[in-house]
RNA sequence: CGGGGUGUGGCGCAGCUUGGUAGCGCGUCCGCUUUGGGAGCGGAAGGCCGUCGGUUCGAAUCCGGCCACCCCGACCA
């Protein structure tokens, strides 16, 4: 069809908005693309609701192509469906809840497992039926402590989510792989520069689990790549592997230090250089202990662990907690530390843990062989020259601190590098959590119940289009890739002669009849630079100029990518165009 | 939840220190001119200055409460 932007709903803005700090936000707001409804919450105008689809669009012809089928659950939801799974109180502030006339528990949906699986306990029920793919384009509420960025990370939002059903591992790990490869085809589809990451599979739970996410200074997830291998994860999922062992045959026997006044690292590092113990320390030689309760579901007790790493570094609690996954970490609180005096606080060494009776670990970073100051389990005390193997030997190594550039790869050694990402898909192969709940069994050919295995798949489709623009545009303003894009041409017909209208509206309808989707700027009385701005900001992928050429009989292509100009006979601008559109 | 900041026509902002007729740019409307890089001139419409209360002859401005929003963090996927 063949949209005007002299009846277009669109009003594009001369300044950034106020409230808008990265560029999807500023660029979707300022071209007319969407507004803001409420903190986290926006409207789609003309231009925004085509992109929006046309993403939709593709998701939905690569879910199908695999043989997926496409259902439709309420975003309304009465509370009793997430009371079998505890997440009406373990989804916590995150959930919109609201009641009903007769005072009556109702939700908005956040994510739609539970109903998934209800649905399939009530249709199927023999191994026959089995494997099936079941997916709905739905809005997804979650009252997000801080919504931030616009459409990035939204209060109401569009997800994709999928489910996959089958009978066992080997199953499961198809229908994930079905999956693998449709997102592929699917990003590879929305012009999208994207990395698949190793990733933990969050408040779902669940065993593998891969994230999509799209590289950009903006991006809130961190992730690591490998320089020379091509293992990339999220830095919350980077596994643990021990470097290689150091030689410590000439380092000193242990030694207790009375080191008072020494609080922090930094202190306690400019203690020792002071002291001149053989060589200059940092806080990279000193060794920080931290004891963590780790809380395993179904266990009462909580379990104790120590973790070494080294004292530059912070913990990384979600990089612990998926290490540890699936039981939970909680802080070793004071009254923990009275209940445990053999554990000095501030001053814990890994010297003699074990004897005590506690379970240590310690980040691989820290190898064999390694020699630390460290704490010597006195207040007041601290031991240089403490020795992994020597003097302390820990129960294996755990992934722990926080992960840096330069950090050695955990399959081949090499450098990893570090970027930041927006996550557009997730995949994961969810198992049996949600099908236990629901006993959702199907008959086997035996005649006995087989407990279903699930996996669960998302894709944001509105965080898409901001990850998009996030990728996708210059100084100038947005540039669509064609397939999202609201349009293939934006026909920008110049002047005041109404020949030029004329050559224009005729061409419009040529590129119309040849399947081109057309943005024509016929308003009259706007000057030539208030159209060419409008144009360059909207960022559909060719602009068409008609003009001062016509005389000549051409026509100027333009490329907004790449700000490639073209003058093109009017006659053949058409079939040009049409090539370009594919 | 902690820290920082902001609420003034549709959008972006000034005015507040030192209380006295609410201003600028963009946009919108009308007229004339202009038409290949966000045009010019003239005219016009549009605001309970977030909200409640206090001080005062008089409050956008001073004082207090509340609310909302933005940013950073915590939290969350």
């Amino acid at each position: 069809m063949i949209s005007r932007m002299s009846t277009l709903f669109l009003r594009t803005l001369r300044d950034d908005p106020a409230d808008a700090e990265v560029p999807s936000h500023k660029l979707l707001v300022r071209a007319g693309y969407v507004r803001r409804i409420g903190p986290g919450i926006y409207s789609w105008l003309p231009l925004g609701k085509i992109v929006l689809d046309n993403i939709a669009r593709v998701v939905k012809e690569e879910m199908d192509r695999f043989g997926a089928q496409e259902v439709q659950f309420p975003a309304l939801l009465p509370r009793e469906y997430y009371e079998a799974t505890d997440r009406w109180t373990e989804y916590g502030a995150n959930l919109f809840r609201l009641k009903d006339r007769k005072g009556g528990d109702y939700l908005l949906g956040p994510t739609h497992e539970e109903l998934f699986t209800l649905m399939v306990k009530g249709e199927y029920s023999s191994y026959k039926d089995l494997p099936v793919n079941l997916y709905q384009i739905q809005n997804k509420y979650r009252d997000e402590a801080r919504p931030r960025a616009g459409i990035l990370r939204g209060r109401e939002f569009l997800m994709k989510d999928s489910y996959s059903f089958d009978l066992d591992d080997e199953g499961l790990k198809r229908s994930y792989e079905l999956h693998r490869e449709a997102y592929i085809r699917i990003f590879e589809r929305l012009g999208l520069d994207y990395r698949i990451v190793s990733a933990m599979s969050g408040a779902m739970g669940g065993s593998a689990s891969e994230e999509f996410l799209a590289p950009a200074p903006t991006g809130e997830d961190t992730f690591v790549s490998c320089t020379n291998c091509d293992y990339a994860a999220n830095t919350e999922a980077v596994e643990g592997r021990p470097g290689a062992a150091l030689d410590a045959s000439n380092e000193p026997p242990l030694k207790a230090y009375d080191t008072p006044d020494t609080p922090t690292i930094e202190s306690l590092v400019e203690f020792f250089n002071r002291l001149d113990i053989g060589r200059t320390v940092s806080a990279s030689d000193t060794l920080k202990n931290v004891v963590v309760k780790l809380r395993h579901p179904g266990v009462k007790d909580p379990e104790i662990l120590i973790v070494g790493v080294p004292g530059d570094r912070e913990v990384d609690f979600k990089r612990l907690e998926a290490a540890v996954t699936p039981a939970e970490v909680e802080m070793f609180e004071a009254e923990d530390f009275a209940k445990h005096p053999a554990l000095v606080r501030g001053y814990i060494g890994p010297q003699g843990l074990a004897e005590a009776g506690y379970t240590y670990k310690v980040d691989p970073l820290v190898v064999p062989g390694s020699a630390w100051i460290t704490g010597a389990n006195e207040n007041g005390k601290h031991a240089a020259h403490v020795v992994y193997g020597r003097d302390f030997t820990p129960e294996g190594s755990i992934g722990a601190a926080e992960v840096r550039a330069g950090d050695p790869c955990p399959r081949c050694g090499h450098a990893l590098s570090i970027g930041r990402g927006i996550e557009i898909g997730h995949i994961f192969q969810l198992g049996r959590k949600y099908t236990d709940a629901f006993e959702l069994d199907v008959l086997g050919p035996d005649g006995k119940p087989v407990r279903v295995t699930m996996g669960s798949y998302g894709i944001g489709i509105s965080r898409a289009v901001a990850a998009i623009a996030e990728q996708k545009y210059d100084e100038l303003g947005l540039v669509w890739p064609r397939e999202v894009a609201p349009a293939d041409v934006h026909l920008v017909a110049t002047g005041k002669d109404d020949s030029v209208f004329e050559a224009a509206a005729t061409l419009a309808a040529e590129l119309h009849n040849a399947g081109v989707r057309v943005l024509f700027d016929d308003r009259r009385g706007v000057s030539p630079g208030v159209k060419f701005k409008d144009a360059e900001l909207i960022g559909i992928p060719t602009i068409i100029v008609v003009g001062k050429g016509l005389v000549d009989g051409v026509v100027e292509v333009r490329d907004r990518a790449s700000g490639e100009r073209q003058d093109v006979p009017v006659a053949e601008a058409a079939a040009r165009v049409r090539a370009l559109a594919g």
